[in-house]
DNA sequence: AACTTTATAAAATAAAAATTGTACACATTT
DNA sequence: AAATGTGTACAATTTTTATTTTATAAAGTT
């Protein structure tokens, strides 16, 4: 193996990990493989290219930039002249795994918050009947008093989803650790 | 349907909520749905109640318990006279939130730093040898620079995760808006 | 207009993950 | 010691997810 083959290989090792730890934050394994390619590769890159590059189906490598592209972790550019699309990825990788976890964290919030809305609607006429026994208003007011406090915590999340997405995070805990 | 019963309904529609919230966590559905169901049964449950309340086997529910304790998010708790195992989870949502990710994200960032630190030290010594072309030393050169970034970044997460775990994140984004 | 090229949809296949059923070891009770 | 209850290892099955193959529509080129 020459020298060049061995920086190469190095590379390659390199993306790899880049795949696993991506992986470890939730994200499947071709997507962290195709934006560790792209980010090495330095330029945007085309479906051939990632298909070429990583080994896989061209369909797949337009499955997963697509997926990346819901995921705000990917971007198609345009360039002139350039028949085929280019795709870009984020270069700051403390704002890939920021997008990361706070676009699902969103959508799974807002989710709940409506839903419990909605529940807590349904206890509040429920408690509204004439007939209940003592047991069932004791249990639907524990019920409130739970799902309200789930609401602040759902409520919790997305204001931490503020603060790293605010960049207020980096105050706390810099990049670097003796500061800039 | 009697009071009773909706009341009993509710809750299955929140455990339910918690469930799917957990997915979007990264935890598997299955995870989900059993803490939920220890967590509003307000006591510590066998693997048979378990079984019997989610309705799948008892073989599964003794799979998903252990996963759990492996996740620091439930431990197996002992009571004078009852022979059958119980189990119990953390109360604090808010503390359960913070296990989940913390363990994994310091698995992968612990694996990712010895990993680069080997790399770097190949790099070194391939920067060592005698016959590398100008390009050749750039290349290694660059690839050094941007392994000590990742580095960096590798450490910034895991100052995050201490972030959270020693509780600090809460007096930046407290539980509840108004303070306590 | 005929021919290419490109991306992707839809169906088919392969691979991985979740779930169950059976078997068994270990402990407790009778 | 025999019988019963308990948790879990292991193999088998089902379900879900990832990936490829084939087909097609839309755009670009000749």
């Amino acid at each position: 193996m020459n020298h060049e083959e061995k920086i190469e290989d190095v590379k390659a090792q390199f993306v790899e990990k880049i795949t696993d730890n991506m992986n470890a934050f939730g994200v499947s394994t071709s997507i962290g493989r195709v934006l560790g390619t792209i980010y090495m590769h330095r330029e945007p890159m085309t479906l051939d290219e990632l298909s070429a590059e990583i080994g896989m189906s061209k369909t797949r490598m337009s499955q997963v930039v697509r997926e990346m592209i819901d995921m705000n972790i990917a971007e198609r550019v345009f360039k002139k002249g350039v028949r085929k699309d280019l795709y870009q990825v984020e270069e700051d990788y403390y704002e890939t795994f920021i997008s990361l976890f706070t676009s699902t964290w969103q959508k799974a919030v807002k989710r709940s918050r409506n839903f419990e809305h909605r529940l807590i609607k349904k206890l509040d006429k429920l408690q509204q009947q004439p007939d209940l026994t003592e047991e069932d208003e004791r249990d639907i007011n524990d019920l409130l008093e739970e799902i309200k406090e789930w609401m602040d915590y759902y409520d919790w999340i997305r204001r931490v989803t503020e603060f790293f997405e605010s960049g207020e995070i980096f105050e706390h805990v810099p990049k670097k650790r003796g500061g800039e």
